[in-house]
DNA sequence: CGCTAACAATTAGCTTGCTAAATAAAAAAA
DNA sequence: TTTTTTTATTTAGCAAGCTAATTGTTAGCG
């Protein structure tokens, strides 16, 4: 036998964790007419003002392809604008338009709020405890503290 | 200040982990012919031999109309057989073909391996600390012990 | 028995994510 | 300067997930 008789598998744990993050993100922001991962760009041009989508596809580890399309929904929608770069054409900055800033606002406290559901079953200790193992898992599967 | 500096949220890790297992699990999946959720339909099939896409959807904590799509491309790519119960009209019952046995034992090794890399990163200490208060997280969002 | 309610699966239509191939512009090299 | 290579975005096409509305079947109740 491989591993304890208790210890059952972690990966299935942190896949479950991540779904049930995602699917609580997903209904609690669509009371803010924003979708999950529209939550993470606007966030991110809430501290950035402006980023190419380049930077944003690096930042938030999402493919050039699902970059284009989702800013071009969000541009539909008016949360964004986009504009080329005057000094080189291939690029397109993307700025928060003021609705774009509200919403992005609002998926901030609901991310607040979910990170305080969380932090209520915890003490400080688990929480000491718990992050220096995660990162390594992250560290293993080839993550690194994210850029944006 | 909500929390200590140090303490970046734990939902982004927990977010990040889940992402990058998703990640890892396509590509080596990809390998094997098979897509990332039809292994989890795969290998529970393994353990209970058969399955209505009722039990498949409730047990994986998928919404029936994604079940419907999923077996109906795993049909169309002959890993399972679908027929109708005998007593019972409405009801769909899913069974593993011999291709479909050996995917799911595909998808069980690659999944061993990821498991294996997590591991070599934890000491035994670091995962009987980790698991408690993950199951707490876990339990906060929603979440239980999964049936399948 | 006949009507209604509950249930299982499906369909239609959406977002997010991927890959691979194509386009277009800028930079580097010959 | 012309050619080649790199870079940024786009297009096309697929899988997986969701919700909402529909179909068809069974079960329950008067």
């Amino acid at each position: 036998m491989k591993y304890k008789k208790s210890d059952k598998p972690l990966m299935h744990l942190f896949m479950h964790i991540g779904k049930l993050l995602n699917d609580r993100l997903r209904t609690s922001l669509d009371k803010g007419g924003i979708h999950f991962g529209q939550a993470r760009v606007l966030t991110a041009l809430m501290e950035h003002k402006e980023l190419t989508q380049r930077m944003i596809g690096e930042g938030l580890d999402i493919k050039p392809a699902t970059v284009t399309n989702m800013v071009k929904r969000m541009e539909a929608s008016k949360l964004i604008e986009r504009r080329r770069d005057i000094n080189d054409d291939r690029i397109i900055i993307v700025t928060l338009t003021a609705k774009g800033k509200k919403a992005a606002e609002f998926a901030l406290t609901v991310m607040a709020q979910i990170e305080d559901d969380i932090r209520s079953e915890l003490s400080q200790k688990d929480v000491d405890t718990l992050r220096t193992p995660l990162e390594k898992v992250r560290n293993v599967l080839g993550g690194s503290d994210p850029s944006l």
